[in-house]
Parts: C-alpha cells; structure tokens; sequence
DNA sequence: ATATTTACAGACCGGTTGTCCGGTTTTAAA
DNA sequence: TTTAAAACCGGACAACCGGTCTGTAAATAT
C-alpha cells in the first residue's frame, strides 16, 4: 500500500479539470472512467467516493466547469462592457485570438456535451438548457436596459450564431466562420 | 441455418438507414455496432462484408444519407426558390412545421457527428468539412448571383446560425430557437 | 486513548465493445 | 455442368467498459 495525501478538495479539483478537458476534446462517450483516472493519478475508490457514476461526473462538470467557462468567456466581459454590441465584440476577439494562438478548435464545450448528451439524458438536458437559458438572459437584459425591444430574440440568435459558427470552426480548423459572425453581427446591433 | 436471399443494394440500404438514424439518435459513440445489427436484421458477417469497420460505416452514412439530406432539406429547395430570402424562409418554416408535428427535436445530423468526430478523427473532419462547404457554397452562390457582395460571409453566417439554433432547440426540445433565426433571418436579408 | 467517519487503494466483475473468421449458400461466369 | 466469386451466417474473440467490492490509512470526534 502506497502512501496517500488525503486532499479532497484538490482531488475533485483535478478530476473534474481532467475530465473536462477530455469531455471536450474526445466527447463524454469516448472518455473512459479508466482513462481519467490514469490522467488524473486517482485510484478507482477515490473516484467513485467523489463521483458514484460517470453521469454524476458529467452533471458536475457541467455545472462546476462549463457554466462557470460560460460566465467568465462571455457574460461577465458583455456586461462589463460599455455596450452589449461592444462587448460581443470584444468577446468574440479574444476568442479568436486565442484559437489562432492555440492553432487548434475544439469547439464550444457547452454546445459539444449539448448535441451528445441533450436528446439521450433528461437530466443532461436540463442542466444544459438552464446554462443556455442563463447565458441568452443576461444578453437579452442589458440588451433590453439599451432600449432594444426585440432583445430576448437578439439574444437567442447571437447564441446561436456563435455555436453554430464555433461548430463550423470546429469543422474546418479555422476560426473564419467566427470572423464572419463577428462581421454580422456588428452589422446587425450597430 | 435459415433461409436466405442475396439482396446486397436493399441490405446496405438498411443498414444505412438505421445507423443514420441511430447516430443522429443516440449519436456515433454511443451505438453499438450490434444495436445496428439487431435493428437492421444482419447478422455480423453480413455487416462486416459491406462495411469492414465502424469508422467506414460512419463515412458512408454521413456521404450517402447526411450530405443527401442536406441537399434535399435545403440546397435545392433554396436554389428553386425566387429568392435567396424565400428560400430560406420556406426551408426554415418547413423544419419547424416538421418539428412540431413531431414534437421532438433531434437536431441537425450533420451538426451532431460534426462537434462528435470532426475533432478526433480526420478523415470524418474532411467529409464534414465538405457537407458544410458545398452547403455554404450553394447558398453564397445564390446570393450573389443576386448582387450581394457580401455573399460568402451572409451563407456562412446563415449556416452557423441554423446549426447553433437547432442546438439550442434540441437542448430545450422547442422549435423556438428556430422560430427567432428565421424572423432575424428575415431582417437581414429583405 | 479510543471510536467513528471520511478518504483513498487496488483488485475484480459481468457485460459490452468492435472486429474477425471458418463455413455455407446464392449467384454469375465459363 | 463445373467453377469461381460474391453474399451471408453465426458465433467466438480479446480488449475494454462502467461500476463494485473489501480493506486500510488518515482525519475527526469523544
């Protein structure tokens, strides 16, 4: 029996960053429990004491990785920013930036668990659609607080724009198709 | 040993037919190729003779039943139409019409296997990759051909924006998200 | 110091995965 | 009629899947 550290809180920390990582890149179903756990350097017992089934590890990951990425990739900057059409702009920059840095699209992580997981889990399902419903929300009120009346619809569309487009980027390894939905959309909110 | 009879065209039909339906269902890593079997009425020797590994299954159904698909759903309904604009607007209304009578949304197949495989596996990402190009293609085409000389950067955009609608509309299993693209489609292109 | 709970180790299980192969039947060619 | 090729059968395969178990070390309470 080797020697152990008890660390709880880190050993969560790791599972769920490595799983999130692979969850992204290879997709929820061709991640194996056993392939985490080697990433991460933990033992099946202290996985399963952490997360009883990988469904489990997966709501956790939504929840405590994705949505979190959401909050900070996208919603915090648009409403710090001056305007939302300011904001989605900058937003959509530095993501590109950053995907011409890496040389490399692995796509939006919500919108990758969404189209695996969305239509074969309800529970799945429901934790993604509140991440979804949260990120339009916040669009959709600082768009409303500008004056505009069409903002919920705004909102729906400028999500999903980016996803499909990140889709797309994803599909050809560039991240062109995001230039051109930033190129509309300054179009569209002026 | 049962009865038999040769019929090579009508079995890979079938076989096609329900695993295209069963990846888009429950998605490619998720279906066994024995669920496919079962499904299909094949045994495995017969499977294995028209498709020698999983991978030349998934080729062949995004080349005969996903890329026709979108042909069909949209490519030539757009070209037939007046106008770039109608087109668009009948293809979309059409899917929603489809949704709801349905009462389920599956999303779109070629979006699926596009954020599922593109990413791990190349030769998936090649024939993904050109769906979405002879997609974009075939619209930007129209649109110039009307005079727009933003053509190629509105058809990728109009590409995104259905993909990442019908994401967002399997995820809340409403044809809502669809509903929006099309009125903002609407206001883009007149 | 003792007892209890929490955290982790590591082997192990039944089931499923994709793949493959030896043999048989059907079909077409010679 | 003989021969060969193509189509199909049915099951076995090793590897791997997610999950479970027993046991032990560490932390915490008593």
């Amino acid at each position: 029996m080797a020697k152990r550290t008890n660390d709880p809180e880190g050993l969560r920390r790791r599972v769920l960053d490595v799983a999130a990582e692979a969850f992204q890149r290879q997709g929820y179903h061709a991640t194996g429990m056993h392939d985490l756990m080697r990433q991460a350097g933990v033992t099946g017992g202290a996985l399963y004491h952490h997360f009883p089934t990988k469904k489990a590890l997966g709501l956790a990951v939504i929840a405590e990785r994705v949505a979190p990425q959401v909050q900070e990739t996208w919603i915090d900057p648009v409403l710090a920013a001056p305007s939302t059409a300011a904001g989605i702009r900058a937003v959509l920059a530095d993501i590109i930036a950053g995907l011409d840095a890496r040389g490399a699209v692995s796509g939006c992580p919500l919108n990758n668990l969404a189209l695996e997981l969305s239509l074969s889990d309800i529970d799945f399902r429901a934790e993604i659609q509140a991440v979804f419903a949260r990120w339009r929300g916040a669009l959709a009120g600082k768009l409303r607080a500008e004056g505009r009346q069409d903002a919920e619809a705004l909102a729906a569309f400028v999500v999903a724009a980016y996803s499909g487009a990140m889709a797309m980027a994803k599909a050809d390894q560039t991240s062109d198709a995001l230039a051109v939905c930033a190129g509309q959309f300054d179009a569209l909110l002026g």
